[in-house]
DNA sequence: GAGACTACTTCAATACAGTGAAATATTCAC
DNA sequence: GTGAATATTTCACTGTATTGAAGTAGTCTC
């Protein structure tokens, strides 16, 4: 197998278990996005999501209506500025989320150690300039639409 | 950056990259979804589309149509039985598709050439695990469904 | 070759997310 | 304080994808 049929064997199987996960919690692929934003990027107004999601402000609203009603996040209002509302990760809700990512963290670490020291510093390597190239070839196609 | 944090990342610059690439072809993501099954899978009758999709008759029906209308797929009349319809990918009429991946193809080529032969067996090695753990999850995940 | 079955399409109905305008509440500038 | 600006929500509407039932065409069994 060559080098671009893995690649494209990897991609298809990142988004493939990113599906499965959205429909494990009961999402849908933007919703389960906009849940990944707000988890990694902490409380956030709703207006930063909006910007982070394209979207404008009702839609947002009807969104975490939804992530809400499914107690994956909460609102809080913004003690600094009331007119806005923080919504957070509702973390002790989502055991399911925790423990899917806690499963595959496992199996991870556990490759791992099939590994010397020369060889995790080549894959580390290998993956955060993917990751460079990936960012750039998404940049480059967003960039004339 | 732990390799739990380097393997979000990779996993989001994938999704990222994929959403990027369905909104440069003007489909959206269940399309773009179908599409590169039938790219991957080579013609194949719209029932078994349906299947992977797991969706209704009706619903691939309407779906062809808008890949056809966009000139990704072509019809073809099933030689062997001609209830079937085979979905065909239009090679010819998706530069764009060609292009975007042969942009990618060569930056990660250029990538490999940084690395010697046991760093590169090492690679490879690792991708081709990671894409069994993460077969293994969405297996995992989708089965209790 | 008649009847049952299969593959796809058509059509009406439904579900759902997104938009844009108006409403509400709060903050900022003066 | 008053008026302009900002953040979110509510609401009516639109666009689009999906479903399920009915229809059409072809295949298989006997």
């Amino acid at each position: 197998m060559d080098g671009a049929e893995l690649g494209r064997e990897l991609s298809t199987a990142v988004v493939l278990f990113h599906e499965a996960v959205a429909r494990r919690l009961g999402l849908n692929a933007a919703d389960h996005k906009a849940l990944s934003i707000i988890t990694r990027n902490g409380p956030l107004p709703a207006g930063a999501l909006a910007a982070e999601l394209r979207l404008g402000a009702s839609a947002i609203t009807a969104l975490v209506d939804r992530l809400e009603r499914a107690g994956y996040v909460r609102r809080v209002p913004d003690p600094g500025d009331r007119r806005r509302v923080l919504i957070c990760a509702e973390t002790s809700g989502t055991p399911d989320l925790g423990a899917i990512f806690a499963d595959l963290g496992r199996e991870m670490s556990a490759l791992m150690t099939k590994y010397d020291e020369r060889e995790l510093t080549a894959i580390a390597d290998y993956v955060v300039n993917t990751i460079a190239v990936l960012k750039a070839q998404t940049a480059r196609l967003s960039e004339t639409e």
